[in-house]
Parts: structure tokens; C-alpha cells; sequence
RNA sequence: GCGGUAUUGGUGAAGUGGUUAACACGGCAGAUUGUGGCUCUGUUAUGCAAGGGUUCGACUCCCUUAUAUCGCCCCA
């Protein structure tokens, strides 16, 4: 047997249900903060993410699918959203000499080589937006509540939105170097790999899991007292903003945020219960830069579509999530099919979800069918009936048969869906 | 990349080193039913992730591999 790839899965059945649903909810709620769509390519050029993500990341280091296409090009398969849509906006000049702000958002499949885990996979799924052109913490505030709205109206209730500023190079480097000062006594005293995050990745430190009830990390220099007074204020403006908006957030000073190439502020959605980050965003004021464009900011978010779809499966009852059609069309006999498939098409045109009798089954076991199809209603054809031009409808709560001449079926059916 | 646990039919699963691998749901066939949904009868894994090994004999013990899951690393 072939089976699928290590860390992906099938979308179907239950979640595929979900996955339409927050596909619609997530166009939707892009569209009303006035986003358009854009994709692209799921593979790009290795060095799109070496220079855009940062070479030290794991993220690029290690956990990259690369290959080499025939061309002897080097590829990789994006492993975040973000690169690519800022390619493009170099690539395409879309900033121009604009004043207005350039909005975009995706949906699409990123490419991590981790361990797999419940609710991380080595394929996965990302609702994400970007904003480019304008750098006002008006707009951080204006995309956290997008994505703090968006899963809310996903049913996800049980959620923060966790805030940080990183500040800009000057203060990070700052706040990095002090922060290195103040652990250099203790570093003996810290967990193994924390001891290696001393050299490689600092900030990480924070929020060991090890470490978490170390003494030493208690009394950390905080990254508030390095700010550029620029930084503190864009902080303070975003909270400000966030709180007109309604957006429940709180701030918490160990969001680093795994890629580089975010500054000032940076935030998560994190669920209450187990902690889980559903995604986050940033701003990022060099990044197209960085990637060879003008001096453009940008803010922006990527959401795990997979992790909704567990979060969403958690908490849903199963019924709602079941399928069902409006009607099945029950027929035996040569003259009953040509009728039933000439009328399935004319309900599906009108919108009418109709099944047929595909299958050559006894009327018992088409009543079993529609049963598990979950069907509303039961249309009852029977030869003699339709002689005389008539049809036999059956709503499949109440029972109630309803006698009625061929062509008033699709009126009725959309007057009683 | 490291460590732990798991892997039995379409599904949920019980099970023991030794002959026919429980039970339930589902599926199929039939009985009964004015057009089903209840009930009843029969049937439904030569097979227990894959490959090796130990043994007179393994689904049950050991090893390897694969996959899932949990923790770590990393991260969404």
C-alpha cells in the first residue's frame, strides 16, 4: 500500500467540512477589512527565505524542503507566507507612488521538516495577511483585530491575544546585550539547552520550559527598559487602539516570535488551555528592504488553519458538522430514472442540494440512503403518478407527504428549505 | 535530531505463547413492515503495521523499519 507522506494528512470528511468554513470565513472577513487575494508560489528560490527569514532560524537551517529543479536551480518549498507575498510586491512594483495602503491576503499550504505532532505537520495551512505602506500602529491594531475577530466568529472563544514589542535593531541589539550581561554569572545554572540558546538565540531563554521556575530568570532585564522612545510609543499607541477596537490582549514581555525579521510590535493568538500559539504576526519594517525593495513597512499575521480546525473540532457538537442535502430521489424502473436525473438537474440549478439513485437500489435501501445522505426531503417517484404528471414529496422530519404536479417542485422545495 | 508510548476488520475495540481472534456499530443477503427508519435470521479479519529472529509453536517475546501520538529541540 502507498500511504501518504510522513506529517501530512488527508483533508476530508469532518475537517474538510471546517476547512471550507474557515476558507469562507477568512475571505470574507479579508475582503470586509478590504484585503485582496494574492498566491504565490509555493516554491521560490532558496534564497528568497535565506535572506527573508533569516539564515539562523531552524526554520531555514534545518527544517526547509530543498531541491534542486532540473535547471540546477536551487528551490525551496516556502515554509511561511510572508517571503513570497513580499517578493511579489517587489517584483511587481506594486508601490509605485502610492499613498494608500497595499492589503493582501493568502491561503495556502507551507512546508516545515519537523517532527510531527498533533496539530503540526510537515504540510500545512496558513490564513495570513499583509500590510504594506503605511506605519502607523493604527494598522498593527486594524490586522490583530482582523485575525482576533476572524477567530472569534469561528466559534473560538477560549483565546488572547498576546502583545510584545521587539523594538527596532538598536534596541533589540541593546536589550540582547543586557540581557547576555546579566545571564553570563548564572549560565552554569541554566538547563542544558538553554546553555546552547545562550550563543545562538538569547531571547529564547525567556520562555524555557525547563528553566521556567529558575530563580534566575525572575528578575531578567526586561526588554521595556530598552526601548527607543519611538518604540515605547508605537507601543503604547497599539494598546490604546486595541482597546477602542475591544481586542482582549495582554502583554507579554517573552513573545520573541521565531523569524527575524520582525521589529516593534509583535503579538500571538494563544488558546487559554493548553497554550497553544493558533499564529501571530508583527511588524516588520526591513524586511523589503532586506529582499532588495524600496523602504516599505509592513505589519502582518499568519493564522494555523490545522490548529483551527482541531480548535474547532474540539469545542463543535458533532451535528452541525454533518452533511446533508435537501432531497433524494427515489426511483426504480427505467421511466423513473429518466425522470429523476432530468429533475435532480433542475433542482441543482436552482441551488437545491438533490441526490439521486445512483446505484440501482431497492426503495428500502434507498430510503436507508437518504436517511444516511441526511436528507430533508424525499422525493417519491412512481411511474403511475408521474403518468398523470405527479410527484410525491416527503419531508423527512414530520413525515407529511405532499402530492403535487412536476413543475411546482422546485418553487416549493425553495419555499420549505 | 533526541526520548517515551502505541499500531488488531469499513469503524470502536476485547484478547492469549498453543488448535474456531470476543463484543458492538456499520455493510451485505433475507424475513416482517401499505414506503424505509423497530425487530428477527444469516453473513462479514486464512488476519492482528511491514520485515527479520527466538521457539516444537507467536497476533502475543526480541530486533529493525514505517507511521501515529506525547515530551524535548524548534515553532504556527
Amino acid at each position: 500500500m502507498i500511504t501518504k507522506p510522513k506529517g501530512t494528512y488527508d483533508l476530508l470528511d469532518i475537517e474538510g467540512r471546517i476547512y471550507k468554513f474557515i476558507e469562507q470565513t477568512a475571505t470574507n472577513f479579508a475582503e470586509n477589512y478590504n484585503y485582496e487575494f494574492i498566491r504565490t508560489p509555493i516554491f521560490e528560490s532558496s534564497e528568497l527565505f535565506h535572506r527573508g527569514v533569516g539564515e539562523t532560524t531552524d526554520i531555514i537551517t534545518k527544517e526547509t524542503y530543498n531541491f534542486k529543479d532540473r535547471g540546477d536551480r536551487e528551490m525551496t518549498l516556502r515554509p511561511e507566507g510572508t517571503a513570497g507575498v513580499v517578493r511579489s510586491v517587489i517584483e511587481n512594483k506594486l508601490y509605485g507612488n502610492r499613498h494608500d495602503v497595499l492589503k493582501y491576503y493568502y491561503l495556502g499550504t507551507m512546508y516545515r521538516y519537523e517532527r510531527p505532532q498533533k496539530g503540526r505537520y510537515r504540510e500545512l495551512t496558513q490564513f495570513g495577511v499583509e500590510a504594506f505602506n503605511s506605519d502607523d500602529p493604527l494598522t498593527d491594531a486594524e490586522v490583530i483585530s482582523l485575525g482576533y475577530y476572524f477567530i472569534k466568529s469561528l466559534g473560538i472563544e477560549k483565546f488572547s491575544v498576546h502583545i510584545n514589542t521587539l523594538g527596532d535593531a538598536e534596541s533589540r541589539d541593546n536589550y540582547r546585550d543586557a540581557l547576555l550581561e546579566y545571564l553570563k554569572p548564572h549560565i552554569n545554572d541554566l538547563c542544558e539547552d538553554c546553555q546552547k540558546r545562550y550563543k545562538t538565540n538569547p531571547l529564547r531563554i525567556l520562555d524555557c520550559k525547563a528553566d521556567k521556575d529558575n530563580p534566575i530568570l525572575k528578575n531578567t532585564p526586561k526588554i521595556s527598559g530598552y526601548l527607543t522612545p519611538d518604540s515605547k510609543k508605537r507601543f503604547q499607541k497599539l494598546q490604546s487602539y486595541l482597546n477602542y477596537l475591544d481586542v482582549d490582549y495582554e502583554i507579554n514581555e517573552n513573545i520573541v516570535r521565531g523569524l527575524d525579521y520582525y521589529d516593534h510590535n509583535v503579538w500571538e493568538y494563544v488558546t487559554e488551555d493548553e497554550a497553544v500559539a493558533l499564529g501571530g504576526g508583527g511588524r516588520y519594517n526591513h524586511l523589503v528592504e532586506t529582499l532588495g525593495g524600496p523602504a516599505l513597512p509592513a505589519v502582518g499575521f499568519g493564522l494555523g488553519v490545522d490548529r483551527l480546525i482541531l480548535e474547532i473540532k474540539k469545542i463543535t457538537p458533532e451535528q452541525p458538522l454533518e452533511k446533508c442535502i435537501d432531497a433524494y430521489i427515489m426511483c426504480i424502473n427505467e421511466e423513473e430514472k429518466i425522470h429523476a436525473i432530468t429533475l435532480a438537474q433542475d433542482l441543482r440549478l436552482n441551488g437545491i442540494i438533490a441526490e439521486v439513485n445512483s446505484n440501482n437500489l431497492s426503495l428500502k435501501a434507498q430510503f436507508k440512503l437518504a436517511d444516511t445522505l441526511n436528507s430533508s426531503f424525499l422525493i417519491i417517484l412512481n411511474s403511475e403518478d408521474l403518468q398523470k404528471g405527479i410527484i410525491t414529496i416527503k419531508d423527512n422530519q414530520t413525515k407529511e407527504e405532499f402530492k403535487m404536479d412536476e413543475d411546482e417542485v422546485v418553487d416549493w422545495l425553495i419555499g420549505n428549505i
